[in-house]
DNA sequence: ACCTGAACACCGTTCAAGT
DNA sequence: ACCTGAACACCGTTCAAGT
């Protein structure tokens, strides 16, 4: 019975499918007057025209009416393709650590294989700081699963034995997860702030400084190398600093 | 000119303060039939207010709109004490953290005390999820000071040299970051779903095993590890892990 | 099937007006 | 100073109606 009915669609109302694409422009309009799409929508083209504005105007940039906009057609049209914004977001996340990983070297040592993910995920998750926030809402889903296949390949290669391996790769996915989540959240500070990052690090290692000595020593302290700082080289420091945990765990 | 300005309202409308508290129900209306707070505003009272709402109902339930109703009173009362909602959230993460931190042993070894903040930090967040999520987005902020003091603190007695402190605190930080941001994020999308979080694993890893073999054996091996795993041992083992290296790096 | 766009049920934030 | 609540400028999402 739903079947039937289902069927239907495809056999009763073909017509329109058959009257030249220009009548949906209307009798009395010039042909290129309105900005309409000539091409259908489909999932990847929504995602790229998503991907689009997020890099251009930030996480907050991305609506259902900006995107309705850029693809020339109405909100509601999205959702015969995408389940909602979370679904959106993740789909276009995926795209960028799907890129990320095809880049990959497919030869190397394991151990600079790893290194190789991890500086291409942190490279692309600073390139699209949207992707970061995303990236710690995607649950299990497909780019946490192409980062955790890449992690579990290495970390086997590795030698690690079969009932560590779950919590090595946890570890090196987390503070992977960890890095790029707290960037992205710089970097939208920054956006909204109207200020450059290096500013608002400065103004952060500013407040440290001012606060209580005798509460605050340490913190204090840290102060100057928050200020001179390189993401990218601590990023990979401390990934290092797992993967030498990780030899010593198994020389135990 | 504008410290006189300013001053007038400290001089003159103080007659509201004399009057009566009792008159600012009205004359007509029952003393105790309206549900008027009878104490006035303070930043205090409404993020413990903010709290009660985000631990009843999670990160969604919380807005301004539902914050001035708990506290009588109206929306735009509370940006007289609150800057904006990333203020609210920040200062409602810290009130968790400061308590968590203040919770802990003030003695004890560097790699225990660590442990022991890590595992405050922990459940801390998993007791309120939404405090996960804020603490990543909290910049430099207060909530973020109180944990690089402490690990600040237990690294230097560690014995890592001045000039990699930085980095070896930076680490253990994202890690723990990305930790409880995940765990926020797997909580929000367990509230929204109406499912409990072992369902929610179930689902992942169900969906795991259904991926194509050839392109994702190690994945598809980890689904069982996925379902059975611990999430307090494993963040344990995690920041253990991270120690080791540290030892060995030292031991260079 | 796929698309349209108005409508619904919300948000965070502001601000003239009160006390 | 501190509070009130209507108003503003948005959101994500739904859905009757079109083709």
């Amino acid at each position: 019975m739903f079947t039937f009915l289902h069927a239907q669609w495809n056999v009763i109302p073909l017509y329109w499918n058959i009257v030249p694409l220009v009548s949906r422009y209307g009798m009395n309009k010039k042909i290129h007057g309105s900005p309409r799409r000539d091409e259908s929508l489909s999932r990847e083209s929504i995602i790229e025209a998503a991907i689009g504005i997020l890099d251009q105007d930030g996480e907050s940039g991305l609506t259902f009416r900006s995107l309705s906009e850029k693809l020339a057609t109405g909100p509601g049209a999205i959702y015969w393709h995408i389940a909602d914004k979370s679904d959106l977001m993740t789909a276009a996340c995926d795209a960028i650590v799907a890129h990320a990983v095809a880049a990959l070297a497919t030869a190397g040592k394991p151990k600079e294989s790893i290194r190789a993910l991890a500086l291409g995920i942190f490279d692309a998750m600073a390139a699209h700081p949207w992707a970061g926030s995303a990236l710690i809402r995607a649950g299990g889903k497909m780019p946490i699963v192409r980062i955790v296949e890449c992690l579990g390949k290495q970390v086997d290669a590795l030698g690690v034995p079969q009932q560590a391996q779950w919590v090595t790769v946890c570890a090196l996915l987390n503070y992977m997860l960890g890095v790029s989540a707290q960037n992205a959240a710089n970097m939208q500070l920054a956006r909204s702030g109207a200020v450059k990052r290096a500013d608002l690090l400065d103004g952060v290692a500013d407040a440290w400084l001012q606060l209580d000595p005798a509460s605050y020593p340490y913190t204090r302290n840290m102060a100057g190398a928050l200020r001179a700082h390189d993401d990218r080289a601590d990023f990979l420091a401390g990934v290092d600093l797992i993967l030498n945990g990780i030899d010593s765990h198994r020389a135990d």
